[in-house]
DNA sequence: TTTTAACTTGAACAACTGCTCAAAATCAAC
DNA sequence: GTTGATTTTGAGCAGTTGTTCAAGTTAAAA
């Protein structure tokens, strides 16, 4: 064998992807990056392949950090459905500031990127498909808890969590109207334990 | 006097907007442009002084094309709230594919430009402002007529309109799904009606 | 201690970026 | 037809882009 890589990969990943959140894809350089991560450009290129490469895993990265939110304030509040409310609370409201975008990673990239890079489109679609299931997964344990009627159709009110989230996060980019997004937060859990 | 430009300003505006659209800010190249409008940088640069000069053109055409169309399913309709179901409708789905992009223009230039850009930044929030400011003022001839109950908030409902539109929008763009996309359309108008 | 495969470095490349400006072309006014 | 203000042209600038690669460094194995 050999020598060892001195840099720890889930660490670079995870710079790279507070980087690209930030300024999106086009809008970050490769130069940029070699800053954040402290890394020269060969040493990038032969972990990650090209830029590309690098923000596929910073994709990854986001979605899985997001992820792991979500299951800690489910296990926070105790139940499934006080969890979620309290996870978009904090996604839509606390990290607001502290975040690189206060608008979701994947759906800056699904904007940005055009069909003519197909890979890096499928993949932000394929890990908002996976929100999706992972919600749909839960309205179904609230369900069974009594947390929502059983008359509720969980996939279908999915797919409803999922377009709030993405037009109230981008809805409080275009306005900065905090107070309007907390009370229509509020109105959709009250909806939603109504279906 | 002397020579006399031989450009239409207009159709040069459009065309620039409909590949801003498309590709967004930092995605569209100066030669892209050249191209598109069949121009030479000299005149480019002394007509709109620089690329962000021809874009934030380009976002006011998009926005005061979206509210031509609006007027127009108004007058099309008869009435202020079937005329903006069918603005939506068209909007989100009609137009999907023979638009630039899936999505709006203002929400992309929003998600994609950060807030070292303040001028864009700027131009894009004042021009969903606005559009959500038309929407309430629709919302209450909808409630002066009867279209609406009269318990109903326009402004509100208005801010709930921005909401919707901006999250259909891109979720049909993520999950590709037109049927639940139509079908939460006709809820969130449901819902409007019920307000 | 030597070997050797893996890793790091940073100069360099070709292509592309937004933009400028001197020269040429244009055309209403005289 | 000449004038002269205005517009068009496109070569070109200085800086940035994503990426490569030969040379140097490292440390486990022999």
């Amino acid at each position: 064998m050999a020598n060892v890589a001195k840099y720890d990969r889930a660490d670079v990943i995870t710079r790279a992807m507070m980087l690209f959140w930030e300024k999106g894809f086009n809008g970050t350089s490769t130069r940029d990056l070699q800053h954040a991560v402290d890394m020269r450009p060969g040493s990038i290129y032969s972990a990650f392949g090209s830029k590309e490469g690098l923000f596929k895993e910073a994709l990854r990265c986001y979605s899985s950090a997001m992820s792991a939110l979500l299951q800690e304030k489910i296990q926070q509040q105790g139940t499934p459905l006080s969890g979620l409310q309290e996870f978009i609370h904090c996604v839509v409201i606390d990290n607001r500031k502290s975040a690189p975008s206060e608008m979701c990673m994947l759906v800056k990239t699904v904007a940005e990127i055009t069909d003519s890079n197909p890979a890096l489109l499928r993949e932000s679609q394929a890990l908002l498909k996976k929100a999706e299931l992972g919600f749909a997964r839960l309205l179904e344990q609230a369900q069974a808890q009594g947390e929502l009627p059983a008359s509720a159709d969980p996939k279908a009110l999915a797919k409803y969590m999922q377009v709030q989230m993405i037009g109230l996060r981008t809805y409080l980019r275009t306005s900065n109207d905090e107070p309007a997004v907390e009370k229509l937060i509020e109105d959709t859990f009250q909806m939603l334990k109504a279906a």
